[in-house]
DNA sequence: CCGAAGTTTCAATAATTATTGAACGTTTCA
DNA sequence: TGAAACGTTCAATAATTATTGAAACTTCGG
């Protein structure tokens, strides 16, 4: 049967492979899985032992971390060392994610997408027309998706449309019993 | 001034940067992007040319896109060729995408995160239990966001959300004008 | 059944991305 | 001020991922 360290492995490991979905390397998203699944916050030190990985790799991993708002430094008491506390309100983890992701990623897809729609009215090949539809639909598209990351960013749209999901999931669950 | 055809590969360029968004590799959100841009279904050989790939990687591609729905082989009238027609309606392919990442990449990762609860419990040390603390957290964040998921590709969620977050925002901008 | 036109496969290679570790900084305190 | 302890950087290297292209396969008309 499992101890809780083969399980806090697994989990870093996991976790780790997750770094692609929010733009970090596999490193970076295993350290904060290995600080995720402390109680303490851990210093550089423990990050190697607990995680294999250099030195160098635990000090880039963490810079990282405190770009996206992930973790914070602290000093450890009586001595020169830093330990790292991890953010651990998950919402505000995402938040800061999709904040950094849309200032990086979506801003500037937008921003072509409208530099390039007037250019291409100038052209009126029925087959240059079709190119426009197309793009003006991803300009709308992206940007709605733009407005429901804003409105997520600015509010709690976790816990106004979570809570009306849940609510519509579990009483779906209580009326229909499952299938199979 | 940019022609079409410059802006066409400007755009399949960009659309190609967000593959690793959704999943696929450059290649072939680059095939998908070129789809999207044309009036036509196109076959493998005018793919070729006008991405500069070899054959076999837009055979790939097109594979790819087939199987994550995106793309549907067509034969061309009088000849053994095949030509691709891209999803057009953008919310389909949305879709497409979401159950597919899902299914592929949320559902294991709940699944073990539901396997190892339980099995936490048996240490009653105070770090197993900040450690379960936080995976419990975990596990209700992604089960909501699969939540949020499944009503997405059930119904339109897009169409519900989006038309009000439009709404609301149209407003805003009524309002009180744009600063600057 | 043959061969031409087209498509797919996959081992080899190229390109990209992540990681290391040795050298360089910085801080602290005797 | 010097040296020990720790942190950071970045060029070199390793690992991973994407792409090619030549060989194998398929389909179809004659």
């Amino acid at each position: 049967m499992a101890s809780t360290q083969d399980i806090r492995q697994e989990f870093v490991q996991l976790w780790g492979t997750m770094g692609s979905f929010w733009g970090v390397s596999p490193t970076t998203a295993r350290v904060y899985g290995w600080l995720l699944s402390q109680s303490e916050p851990q210093t550089a030190e423990q990050c190697v032992e607990g995680l294999g990985l250099s030195r160098g790799a635990v000090s880039m991993a963490c810079r990282e971390l405190r770009d996206w708002g992930l973790a914070q430094v602290e000093r450890v008491e009586g001595s020169r060392q830093q330990a790292y506390r991890p953010e651990t309100d998950l919402e505000k983890a995402i938040r800061n994610i999709v904040a950094m992701r849309k200032r990086r990623e979506w801003d500037p897809i937008l921003e072509h997408l409208r530099e390039w729609l007037p250019q291409l009215e100038r052209d009126r090949s029925p087959d240059a027309q079709v190119f426009r539809e197309r793009l003006q639909q991803i300009e709308g598209l992206i940007g709605l998706a733009d407005s429901m990351a804003e409105s997520f960013l600015k509010g709690g749209l976790v816990q106004k449309l979570g809570l009306k999901l849940l609510v519509a999931k579990a009483s779906a669950a209580r009326g229909p019993r499952k299938k199979r």
